[in-house]
DNA sequence: ACCAACATAAACCGATCGGTTTCCGCTTCT
DNA sequence: AGAAGCGGAAACCGATCGGTTTATGTTGGT
């Protein structure tokens, strides 16, 4: 056997890591020559990899969600309330947007640019953006929110539209999220 | 003289409208070549009107973006409250992103669309959206609001979130708009 | 009737698109 | 050492990109 476990992986994840990092920088319009590039890849290997610059960009954005949530949502087994930890993920979202390089929620860009709802990276987005909502109305009804669902998409508007705004460099979120999100599981009724 | 009041200003009028209506349908990616066809404009005169296809886009966007304002914004005279001249806004969007077509704020997608905030079109897109915080702004001090600047802000990242989430087909804003930007007029003390 | 301006269609330009193929070097196993 | 296969470089494919040019109407003014 030639070491199947501990694996170096290096030439499908240099792939998946090229797509990640120029699709959020340049958008879903790359070229595939620019990803190989960056990548260090040839196109052969792309395409004997995968099937299509689509799916490609579906997987490097499937590859890339634990990490994201990961980094994005407080730990599972988590002492704090609910309110804390939707605010965590707030706090999340506004200390990423002081990055320099800072464009917004990739996933949310993916479905932007891609008008397609049924392109692959669109779906794996909005997968992404599903989970998001899910936490949030999960965070909700655990806190004894008044309406839970309703709850959850107001955080989903706040925190899309924080993330655009911020993207497009419309605002830097500074003093804005916390107090509006306050506000927001206030009105709410959360515990 | 050539009928100079009048017009039927049809060549260029036609290219605009379909840099508009295809643009927002399918991204700004589309080429000039679907432009001129939708246009029934040849590629000429479309280069002998425009200096580039960048240039064409910013136009077009700006050439509706008065209808836009006018659309969105309630009337300048109005004998309103500020928490009505500013709900119409809102009531306004959630109209919108009931059409079947709706695909959210085409000026923020402009944005996230075109990553580069110097391109033409981009600058004209962060002009109408200035221009939005600036009625929000100019309301929220009418009303009285603790923190006008504030209220602004939030209000764009409900507008923004609201025009995003919905125009990916993630909501409906069906009762969800109204008691949001509702609940953060009063916590702004909005008279 | 003639002329000038404008708009069209279509060929053309070099560059790039997504995707395929050939060739060749390098590693790795036997 | 020899055989097998992975992966990189690069040519190649037809299509399209943004943009230019030529040649052919078509129109309206005098």
């Amino acid at each position: 056997m030639t070491m199947t476990t501990e694996a170096k992986a290096s030439t499908r994840e240099r792939l998946l890591e090229a797509a990640a990092t120029l699709t959020y920088r340049e958008g879903t319009g790359v070229g595939i020559q620019a990803l190989c590039q960056a990548a260090g890849v040839s196109k052969r290997s792309l395409y004997q990899l995968f099937d299509s610059k689509d799916e490609l960009l579906a997987v490097s954005l499937e590859r890339g969600a634990p990490a994201y949530k990961a980094w994005l949502l407080p730990p599972a087994g988590d002492d704090r309330s609910p309110r804390e930890r939707i605010l965590h993920v707030f706090g999340q979202l506004e200390s990423q947007s002081a990055a320099p390089d800072f464009q917004g929620c990739r996933y949310l860009a993916v479905q932007i640019e891609l008008k397609d709802p049924t392109h692959p990276a669109s779906r794996v987005a909005r997968g992404v953006k599903d989970d998001l909502t899910g936490f949030f109305r999960a965070e909700a009804d655990r806190g004894g929110a008044r309406d839970p669902d309703l709850l959850a998409r107001q955080l989903m508007l706040i925190f899309d539209g924080a993330s655009a705004r911020a993207g497009v460099g419309a605002d830097d979120l500074a003093g804005l999220v916390s107090p509006t999100v306050g506000g927001l599981l206030d009105a709410a009724g959360l515990r």
